[in-house]
Order: C-alpha cells, then structure tokens, then sequence
DNA sequence: GTTGACATGCGAAGATCTTCGTAGTAAGGT
DNA sequence: ACCTTACTACGAAGATCTTCGCATGTCAAC
C-alpha cells in the first residue's frame, strides 16, 4: 500500500467535493468551489493535474472532459490526518484530540450519544 | 482575544518543546529537537524569531540569550487544530475525528476508558 | 470549413515555509 | 586589551503552495 503525502488545505477542499459527489469534471468541483468563494477555473483545474501527479487523484482521459475521482475512500484520508494530528499535536493522545474537538465546537447532545455508540461498537471489535 | 494563525508544521514541533518545558531559550530547544532529527541551531533561531513576529509565542530580552514562551497554553492551540480538522476533513464530525483517530494509532483499553471518563465528565460539565 | 464553446497544457508569479551561512555583537576568562 | 565562545540579526536560497493568464486543441453546430 503506497503512502501518499499529507494532502494540502486546498487539495483537501477538492478531496471533500470528490468524496460527495463521487467522480468529477474539474468543471463540476469547480461549481461547487465556486459557490462558497471565488476561485478562478484554471486555478481548480491546475490543483486537480498536480494531484494527479501526486496520486491523490486518478484521472479518466477517456472522454474529452477528464473525470477525476479521490485515490483513497474518504475514511483512509481521515484516518491519516487524524494520526497525524494526534502525533504532532496531541502527543498519540486520542482523549487529547476528542476533548481539543468538543472544546472547539458545540456538540450535540446526539453527537456526544454518537460518540458513545461507535466507542461500544468499537471496543466490541477487538 | 486575538486569533493566531495556524502554527505551521515546524512551528508545531516548538511549540511542544516549550509546552513541555516552559520557557526555553533557542538552545535549549534546539538541543531538543537535534536530538531526534538534524537540524541546525539558526534554523531553530530563525523559526522562532518568525514564531515571534507572528506572536506565536512572546519573547523575553532581559538576557543576553533570550527566553521565549508559548503565546497560548498547549490546550488553545489543541482546540484550534482540531476545529480546524474537524472543519476542513470531517465535515464538523467529532465522532468521525475519533473514529480517524481510534483507526489511525492504536489505543490501548486504559485509554479507551479514559476517553469514557472524560466525555462523562465533559457531558456533566452542561 | 468556420466559428464558438469548452477543454487541457504550460509557464510564471507571488506567498509561504524551511533551511542555513555569514556577519556582527556582547560576555567572560586570561 | 585580547581571544574565545555564545548569541542574535540578516539575507538568501530552494521547496512547496496557490493563483491565474494565455496558448492550444477538440468538438459540434451552423
């Protein structure tokens, strides 16, 4: 299993819109990205090549548009970013990391029933 | 209260230094951090000279080797990093960061049930 | 076939990040 | 006073990130 660098702030926006709309024109993220900021569609289109260099992205030339689609389902990339917060901030400590997050936004009570949910799921599966 | 920027990944790395030790002057991080990677003392000096312009952490000139102190106590920046996860990859999801965290590194028992401590104690806390 | 719409490729600029060498300066011992 | 040591300041280079304009190519419709 290759690795594949830390994906950056705007690589990761356009990751975000591949993972919620599945395979993607740039002209497609490109409307979606340009809804919430203004973004010039060379500038998608260019961010969208380099990833594909980086592998981030795999590519279908097959039709004149070329159809872009994430390498790595959604949950791989988390997990990734995840460690690698939990390592360079939180010192491996996962507790640290989910009090860093509800301190830094309001949770529901839901959420918080959620959380409690996937922990008991989790511990159950080891 | 002032927002700083996001510390950088370097920039990161210092601050845990001083977090852990309090005030410290560019030698003593330095030693710190050669001691797990190479690294040259001006690049450590340079790093928080900028940290300091950016206010990332405060400077105490008084000696001749000047002591510098994280701006903001290790939480503050913990909270910021993970909101800014929780933003930018997992779409405001706390449990998804903990799903990423919990699949990224291994978690032993004990600290499982830590992280059931602290969501009673932060469920408490409302 | 010419034109218009739309696509990619390419180059380059500006910002930021990270690195380090060199120069200058203050302190302390001899 | 002088030399050594230790520290800061400064400038600059190279890497990466982000942005965009322009050239070029393709396709369909007229």
């Amino acid at each position: 299993m290759s690795d594949l660098p830390r994906p950056t702030d705007a690589e990761l926006e356009i990751l975000t819109v591949l993972w919620s709309r599945g395979p993607c024109t740039v002209r497609d993220v490109h409307e979606v990205i340009a809804q919430r900021r203004p973004a010039q569609y060379t500038t998608v289109l260019k961010l969208m090549q380099i990833m594909a260099d980086k592998r981030l992205v795999s590519r279908d030339e097959k039709s004149r548009a070329h159809v872009y689609e994430a390498a790595r389902p959604r949950e791989v990339t988390q997990r990734q970013l995840a460690g690698d917060l939990l390592d360079r901030a939180f010192a491996g400590s996962a507790a640290g990391l989910l009090m860093g997050a509800l301190g830094a936004r309001k949770a529901s009570k839901k959420e918080l029933a959620e959380i409690r949910r996937l922990l008991d799921q989790f511990e159950e599966a080891r």
